[in-house]
DNA sequence: GTCTATATAGCGATAGAC
DNA sequence: GTCTATCGCTATATAGAC
């Protein structure tokens, strides 16, 4: 099923490891096998094979498949937790304080969209995971995109009480903008590297869609 | 790994039946279990139950799980294409004609909505085949998506010229508001339905969409 | 810590009776 | 057209030597 684990860049290191020097290298040829076959579609072989070990060594370090499988959701969650969370940086936080309304959404835009591209094997598990209803899907719901809605629907709610943004409920604005971004990257994930529909770098991407929500494409505004 | 087949709506028929009513029955119960679990998820063994018959039976009308697969892909690529192709309902057409950009984003974004909350499992086997690189994303893509971008494209340039949009580059354009109602799609098929994060109707969402699109949310032009 | 060898179960697929 | 029975294979997981 799986063929070619060169590409995995199986670390073909025979030699002996530490324990836990072992357990993070078959996480991570794991990471990439899962993110590319899903759960049920990645074998417990290959990612022997393809971390330079016996079978029996992955069992040592993860009992079952279904618990080294969970390591890689909560490593990955946790880590992806720290570096994905764009209003935490401080030039986000000046740029909402200013009520810089294209900063604030530019600035989030390409923060996600260079994230996303950044780590393509957690936005490729994380969807193998919302498709099989594992709870990765839910624990990724509830630390990061929950807070997310939040802290952007506040903003417009601010900038709409502030009466500078027309009336339009909260939700469905982030909503649409998340669309945009999300779907662009799962695009380029899944489609656009071989086919190429449209190949555009993350800041023009992110200047295209912040320009979009905020005036739309309307020359004259017609309200 | 897949408990409750019951949930699948499996037919109890056990009495004879045609070949022709046989194999479409199969047909269907499988495309539960394909949509749900993926390729690798899902085993024959589970689908011949949940229809009713013994896995004989299903490799009597399909002789492997791949040809099975594939025919599911054939089947709902075609009836799908049939359906959702928006842009050759009347309504659209004489909406371009007339250049009313509210109804024709409008119109494609009800339309969109609507099909794809009616074919969850199709939606679901898109997404499970696309991460898996199996070619009905492929086939999709070019009957489907690759022509939606070039329609839209079309019409916004066509716009652009007679003064009435800003400049931008379509296709981009065309993949932000797709985003929008895809991204949407997607998280009420795999979140929403619990979550609720953000519960509104169709019509709400397309009139959002196709408003924030054109006007975006701002309220002075500041261009 | 790593291996080979093996247990056990479940998979896709087939044979042959009815 | 449908079944039971079973094959050959591969999957996850374990035992025990080094």
């Amino acid at each position: 099923m799986a063929e070619n684990l060169e590409k995995i860049g199986a670390i073909t290191q025979t030699s002996r490891m530490t324990g836990d020097a072992r357990r993070s290298q078959i996480l991570s040829v794991a990471i990439k096998l899962f993110s590319r076959d899903g759960f049920s579609g990645t074998t417990t072989k290959e990612i022997a094979r393809a971390a330079g070990v016996s079978e029996a060594m992955v069992f040592r370090h993860f009992a079952t498949k279904g618990e080294l499988y969970h390591a890689i959701l909560d490593h990955k969650t946790c880590e992806s937790g720290k570096f994905v969370l764009p209003w935490e940086a401080a030039a986000q936080k000046k740029a909402v304080q200013e009520n810089n309304d294209y900063e604030v959404f530019y600035n989030l835009a390409l923060t996600a969209l260079e994230n996303q591209q950044k780590d393509v094997d957690f936005m490729r598990l994380l969807f193998h995971s919302a498709l099989e209803e594992h709870e990765l899907a839910q624990i990724f719901f509830q630390q990061f995109v929950s807070p997310l809605y939040d802290f952007l629907g506040a903003y417009i709610r601010k900038r709409q009480k502030a009466g500078a943004m027309r009336e339009a409920e909260p939700r469905v604005v982030v909503r649409a903008f998340l669309g945009m971004i999300i779907h662009h990257s799962l695009n380029n994930i899944l489609w656009d590297k071989k086919r190429r529909l449209l190949n555009i770098s993350n800041e023009e991407a992110a200047r295209s869609f912040a320009e979009i929500l905020l005036k739309g494409i309307l020359k004259e505004n017609k309200k």
